[in-house]
DNA sequence: AATGAATGAGGATTCATTCAT
DNA sequence: GATGAATGAATCCTCATTCAT
């Protein structure tokens, strides 16, 4: 094995990568009903057969990419998320939710993919999202613990001030509205202080 | 065709609708990957061939189901959209949005299968969401005339305060928070205060 | 439908029935191995998917066939089975058996290849082997109440003297042995008079 | 290699048999459909392109397996088969056929494999079972010369005398019917007696 | 010699769509 | 207009075989 093939190795350091990495360029473009497993060889740049060696089936290659781009998107979007006050660490998660939401990045695209299939949102998958949701959801907590936050369960704080930023990002990335960095910004301070007790300067 | 048929017509009065009830529940079952024109011929009690009467193929089938489930959901949300105050006007939206959107109906579950689709989202589709919340658009614009509601795009303000409305409802829906209609109403009213230029006073 | 389809109907009524004289063909030929449901589609002159509107899949259809075969032997094999004395009737039978043994039709030549495989020696199947060859077993019944035939059980009695037929049938089919009247006459009254009790005088 | 892999080497001396053992089990115990490469290779405890290496292709490992199984059997049946008078040879033969065709054991089930495939009745196999066969049929022939059995063909001897021992072998392991020595012994006599000459006493 | 990853042709099955009745 | 049998392309998946290591 030469030089070259070691440096694209560990960017792609293997098939099983490969693989994964062709499915989600193609549920990107197509949706999960555009995925064929010809396509995904063709795309890998491998044969249908390959596939699997590597994944058991179709139904185990969507769950693992699943599981993949969820993981993708929370180091995307948790990156230093313990560094600041909170509303500091609220708003670089929020800006960060919605830089990589308005994405056309195949990770991204996908993801959107995976969230709504009815029969899929198995146990697994929500402990998964859960854990990766998890620095968010202490930091609602300690906001409700300091008395800064109003007293509503996370899922409740994450619809209200969170969803905005990820539906904002689709608008934008579907051209339904131009973006422009003041009013996002300004959204952004809007969601933080929506989930704020009332009455309680934040500066 | 005798009078009990009659009568049954004035409810779903043509074998078009039978077929787009027909798949609309199938979909809300099991997605739009799960749709099969045997399963609508069957569901709807006609030949599979009888399809192809109506609609020209599959996809027109989908895009007129979308079309049809679209209008339902608006008529459901903007009922009696322009009776009082706009603060009034506004929690009534967000609250039928919410009640509907908690529903397992057919035609909301399978709402949601359309709305993610990547290659779906046509322009046809977007005239048409547009002229449905018209109605929220211009209860926005009104409030933005009066110095009420900040003044951002009405996307922006829809992301904001009513996606939120949509995102508590599926998970509710599902079974990830449990129903209290105090938090529901707190919700809605926060969602209401977020827009709502600062200082002013709602009451 | 005119005259000579109606004609033909009688004969092969149905695409049920042509299609389970393709798979008979091709299995007698090739063995169940080379059994393909696009070669049984060619055979039989129907697309592959129509296959499916009359089995389920292939498993059932060789099933299907497995049952015809059976029930066109046992017609072959048990016509006039009870006229005439004991003699008469297992002689009657045991010739019967070697004829049909003996040809190169599908039906015969398919009828070997389930019978060796090791997962589909159903219940159902033995049920139905026992079934057709009920009048058989009643014959050697008979023949022990009478004090004529060893008082064994009919399995012994239809392993001595009935796989001789059967074997024969395959060699002189196989073209391992020529076909000689007399000796065949001769083998079928061996294998007669085998299964009686000593010293009883057959005429 | 050291001393212990010589000794192994004593009783399975190399992989070529180690693979035909292998292939063995298989067939026994799922029929030659059931046999893959893969699997060999698995249960061989070797690569599966090793496999290649020993044999041209699954075809020709089938065909050494048969080889193979057909001389297992010969040799368990036909040992001290010139020991005594012509019945004790006769009926030794019988047992031990019998015996044999009893045994759950791979080579014995995957045995009954091979007989019925339709195109693998090569020449090449046919002068082999001939072969093997010869003891048997030399002792037909003797018995012939002597005036003690029917001067008929070998072959229809064969039918008649040996295949009800496998028949009745067949039914046991299956459990179509309980074993019981003496009527074993009867089933025996009564084939060695069939193929007499009628009025000869045997003893 | 041995490995086992990779190949890709071939097989079973599904399903949107057509068309003779 | 309605039917549903028939079609056959497309899909998922298996497996005999090859070949670089």
């Amino acid at each position: 094995m030469n030089e070259r093939s070691f440096i694209l190795d560990s960017i792609m350091h293997n098939k099983h990568d490969l693989i994964l990495r062709a499915a989600e360029k193609i549920i990107a473009a197509g949706g999960i009903q555009g995925l064929s497993m010809q396509q995904v060889a063709n795309e890998a740049g491998v044969a249908a057969g390959t596939i699997y060696r590597y994944f058991k089936d179709k139904n185990e290659l969507i769950l693992e990419l699943r599981r993949d781009v969820l993981a993708q998107v929370a180091s995307a979007i948790l990156a230093d998320h313990d560094k600041g006050t909170l509303e500091q660490r609220f708003k670089r998660i929020w800006m960060k939710m919605h830089d990589y939401g308005k994405q056309r990045s195949p990770a991204n695209l996908s993801y959107e993919q995976y969230a709504h299939l009815p029969e899929s949102n198995t146990d697994e998958i929500r402990q998964l999202e859960m854990g990766l949701f998890a620095p968010l959801q202490q930091l609602f907590e300690e906001g409700i613990k300091q008395g800064l936050i109003q007293p509503l369960n996370p899922r409740f704080l994450y619809a209200i001030a969170m969803e905005p930023s990820m539906a904002l990002a689709r608008s934008i990335r579907r051209g339904l509205i131009e973006y422009d960095e003041k009013d996002i910004t300004l959204a952004c301070d809007i969601c933080w202080r929506a989930i704020l007790i009332p009455n309680t300067p934040t500066n």
